[in-house]
DNA sequence: ACGAGTTAGCGCATCATTGCGCCAACTCCT
DNA sequence: AGGAGTTGGCGCAATGATGCGCTAACTCGT
């Protein structure tokens, strides 16, 4: 084992616990705004409390395997997201058990996969609207804004870059789910089309059983 | 002290070291490249080897002030920099001492604070243009190259927003100064003009004692 | 002292982007 | 079945960005 030149290994000095919290975003079907993953807190800590899934990071583990188990863990899902790296929350004084280092991520999933365990959690998991959420503790507002912020810019300029619309689609419902990230400022739709046109592979198909024009369909270059 | 359910404390279950790695920025004044400053590691773990100044946090320190404390040590440096937070490197495995987690941070410092302590620094002390920076341990190449990225986005459509410059300047000293942070792909001095102009406060005064005509001088807005 | 060389900075023509309008292609209602 | 209402998607005109050239204002060399 190394030691350092008084003799003492990395364990003999203070460290703090490191956690990793999620920002699970997504756009749910029957309202088209993003939206964030909140968990009921169990266990004496701040029970009963919404928050965003977290956990602390064991011993061996990635920060990305964390949030993955910590999304298994607190609600019940199991996808293979990549989380995003935002930011390492680092004030000593910011909980109240101890030392411990946050480091913030985003981590886009689509309806489809948040919608079950929404069912499944029996009120310990509901999803909210980015700009609705308020009063969460351990900073964890200011962990969604950054997650929004985040998105946006990720989703400027890409079609849906973390696959939240199923392939294929029309560009008009690309235009919504990037309005929906977007959070109102949308811009227009021929421009949204021009810009994202040469990012995306046309199919032989077009769109079915809708009112209007049928649409070419589209998926991700 | 606050226990969990089974009666632990957090100090009761592993932990990792907690490193913070920082890429300080500059551009020379008799070379015009992006550059990195590199300190000559002591002490027996890889001594001898050039790296990034980097520290272990200790307790009660935030991020930031670690940072501060480790360009004091390591590189003479007592500046008042905002190193912005860059990536946490989490691999279990990256340092051969124990379990480290790095933080990596990006810092800006003008010319005229760091050719100081290259001489006071006696050998210690070096820098390097970022695109011959090689062979760095700890995958602090990597922190390079992120760093250079971050540096890249920050000044794209702000004038010199770390102060690397000294005020007042004008429009052709800001325009060489960004080409050196983007590294090349320079775009042309007119565009640049037009894009900064509304973002800089004329002064009175115009250069002097240069050839050609003299240049209006400016300072941030 | 004067011309040659260099830099600043504005005006103008050209090129690219934007948004609007129009027509085509469908569904739904009567 | 046919008209009304919706949606898709292309073309065109207006708007905005880009780069080039010209003139002004200086320094330097002879």
């Amino acid at each position: 084992m190394f030691r350092d030149s008084s003799g003492r290994a990395l364990t003999d000095y203070p460290r703090p616990s490191v956690a990793v919290d999620t920002a699970v975003l997504t756009v749910p079907d029957d309202d088209p705004r993003l939206s964030v993953l909140l968990v009921r807190r169990t266990g004496q800590h701040r029970g009963s409390e919404w928050s965003l899934p977290g956990t602390f990071l064991h011993e061996g583990e990635t920060l990305a395997i964390a949030v993955g188990r910590s999304l298994r863990e607190k609600a019940g899902l199991a996808p293979d997201v990549a989380p995003r790296q935002l930011h390492v929350f680092d004030n000593p004084e910011r909980d109240d058990r101890g030392w411990v280092l946050s480091v913030a991520h985003v981590a886009a999933l689509p309806w489809r996969e948040i919608e079950p365990v929404l069912a499944a959690g029996e009120g310990t998991v509901r999803v909210l609207p980015v700009d609705e959420v308020r009063g969460l503790p351990f900073g964890h507002g200011d962990i969604v804004r950054r997650a929004s912020a985040d998105m946006r810019l990720h989703y400027l300029e890409r079609p849906d870059p973390d696959g939240l619309l199923n392939e294929p689609f029309t560009i008009r419902e690309l235009h919504r789910l990037h309005e929906a990230v977007e959070g109102g400022l949308g811009f227009s739709l021929d421009t949204f089309r021009r810009t994202m046109l040469p990012l995306l592979d046309e199919t032989r198909r077009r769109s079915e059983g809708t009112v209007g024009k049928p649409a070419q369909l589209y998926v991700r270059r």
